[in-house]
DNA sequence: TGCAGAGACCGTAACGGTTCAGAACCAATA
DNA sequence: TATTGGTTCTGAACCGTTACGGTCTCTGCA
């Protein structure tokens, strides 16, 4: 008795004595054959158990595997539980419906140096999210002979982008608390490189930072504060490698631990800030009384909170970015695409204390 | 001047004067090959351009696409909207981390009978969560030869199953307020089929629901309230095809509009639960003095409203079915998981109006 | 009757790899 | 010297499909 193997195009062909070109046409180009011979075709195949062309042989055939990679240095779970990496993935998502393309999320834990899973990825482009420019699975992603899209990255030859100017978003906030009064600031901020630094940041770090949007804020927060008169180099920033309230928290309290004078947290992302706003409500400072707080990114969370932040367009980055890729794509120069941001006046941003004093006091 | 085609395993191995298997094992197998070939074959390849072996190529020749399907009845974006569908996205995600597999996301869109999506995704074994029992995609799924996981779904044959136990959880909800005293209900539930129908449901709909999960929590109901001498028939069900907070508080304003008399309404949501608590406050009722509302799932959202509802463990549910997928399978027969659940009692769940007179009067 | 043109079907050549059973070579052992 | 064993590399088969450029047959019209 001999092990059956499973049907493909040619046993079917045989079995019918057609050429596998005309069992291919049955599925591919009904209008190539008559529909007696195709129906003979397709009940034949039921019968044999035939399940269709093979999708990976077509796409080795077709040069297409009608998929999208999407990078993410994070553990792939994460994406899940950070609402702007959320909405991002909604508007990527939302680009490759329109355009009837997959989505494959491509396992790249920042710990393995492991890029076997970019080789591995049967895709037609890559859209690489938010990660360190010095990511080996970036690297993999643009030896990869597919057209790419970045996301909140530096600038890099031959690649699409997109992104907003964090830069000037971040000057804002700065310049909304320069107005306000504050000369003595904390700053909370996200993971800057792949080795683990949770404290204290000097400034050749911040400067070297890998990650190209923590690095932008952090530049764009020291020269608007250096314009006012403070000496950047005595502000507090404290990094945190994971990104999570409890984080912000410590990272909070950790500044205020060492600096109790100040009067403003600037946190580089509303999930740091919601995690500072806890542990000033632990402290029992009141804010925006006794501390400013601020976050970035405009999260449905950060609205609720009445947080002061910058809202940026997060779905619309995803969005931008899929149609990017998806775009008839004429090889011309990258193409940059640059998104609005909007400062988001909340309720935990105020004068600092003593302030009122000054200005309404006897 | 000829077209330059990108070089390929074939070409590489000529222009080193070595046979393909050589440049293979250079980089699937560096044992096979003495070093300093294998140098001489990756600075080469460097030299060429050629960027590795071919992915797609790889996986046809292997029959190993790296990779997990998943189909949603949902458009894609949906996923990402949804509370509980993020949850069961991040367990599957973790699963598919810990295996080292890409995740696809299948675009499936409902209202197109296009299949195609599914024939043409090179994966090596589908998810299939929560899409209606007579939803062509499934069919489309189950024809491939692949092993395949479904949640939320009926039993099926030959197919492994992850679930939880939706009549015996809405039964806990429904004999809660039946202790409290309800006899008066309404009912507010998710979409029941693929064709739109928001309205009022007749009870041949709710039993012919192609949805399981919503089919089985209408006939816990059913069951529960008819053994408290309810008569179902009277209840009034009403359906919503879309899933947010907005239909929540339209169905529940048809409830109320058509039958004011009621003094619970328990929703097959958190989702709809927390849009009925939206409609009760604008009409000025007071939960659950005035009415008693009941969601499922047991979303974050719920946890901060207060909600009386019933948890069930959606991150855990992904991670199983990813798991059951993936772990080596012998071939035996199908496999179930059913997962616990957990009454939560919130604050907005107590008896009916005028019972406290009757309980605690003079 | 001859011939153009349309419709239906086919043969061949890729697509880009992996795999497996050896071949060739060399050093060590009996 | 013959045998053994190990390393390194090769040849050919195979994975299942689609693209391309035909051929063949039949119909309709001059």
């Amino acid at each position: 008795m001999h092990v059956r193997r499973p049907a493909t195009l040619a046993s079917l062909a045989a079995e019918l004595g057609v050429s596998r070109t005309t069992v291919s046409n049955a599925y591919n180009r009904p209008d190539q054959l008559s529909p007696e011979l195709r129906r003979r075709v397709l009940e034949t195949a039921r019968r044999l158990g035939y399940p269709g062309p093979d999708p990976v042989a077509r796409s080795l055939r077709t040069r297409k595997a009608g998929a999208v990679g999407l990078l993410l240095t994070e553990n792939l779970s994460y994406a899940f539980r950070d609402p702007a990496a959320i909405g991002f993935l909604e508007g990527l998502a939302l680009a490759c419906e329109d355009a009837n393309q997959g989505l494959l999320l491509v396992p790249a834990n920042p710990e393995k140096e492991d890029v076997a899973s970019v080789h591995r990825a049967g895709v037609d482009g890559f859209v690489v999210y938010s990660v360190p420019d010095d990511d080996p699975h970036l690297a993999a992603v643009l030896e990869r002979p597919v057209p790419t899209v970045v996301c909140d990255q530096p600038e890099l030859a031959s690649v699409d982008r997109v992104g907003i100017d964090d830069e000037a978003a971040i000057t804002q906030v700065a310049n909304h608390l320069i107005e306000l009064g504050h000369r003595r600031i904390g700053v909370v901020c996200m993971r800057l490189a792949r080795d683990r630094n949770d404290g204290f940041v000097p400034p050749d770090r911040q400067r070297a930072a890998h990650f190209h949007v923590q690095r932008s804020r952090l530049a764009g927060l020291a020269a608007a504060f250096a314009s006012a008169g403070v000496d950047w180099a005595q502000v507090p920033v404290v990094e945190r490698f994971d990104h999570n309230t409890s984080c912000g928290a410590s990272a909070a309290a950790q500044i205020l631990d060492r600096d109790p004078g100040i009067t403003a947290l600037i946190c580089t992302s509303d999930i740091l800030a919601l995690g500072a706003l806890n542990e000033a409500r632990r402290r029992g400072l009141r804010v925006p009384q006794d501390l400013t707080i601020t976050g970035f990114d405009g999260i449905h969370e950060a609205e609720r909170a009445g947080l002061t932040t910058v809202r940026q367009p997060v779905l619309e980055k995803g969005r931008a970015a899929g149609k990017l890729l998806l775009d008839a794509h004429e090889r011309t120069r990258p193409r940059t695409v640059t998104l609005g941001t909007e400062l988001i006046l909340g309720s935990t941003a105020g004068p600092p204390r003593g302030a009122e004093e000054r200005w309404f006091g006897p």
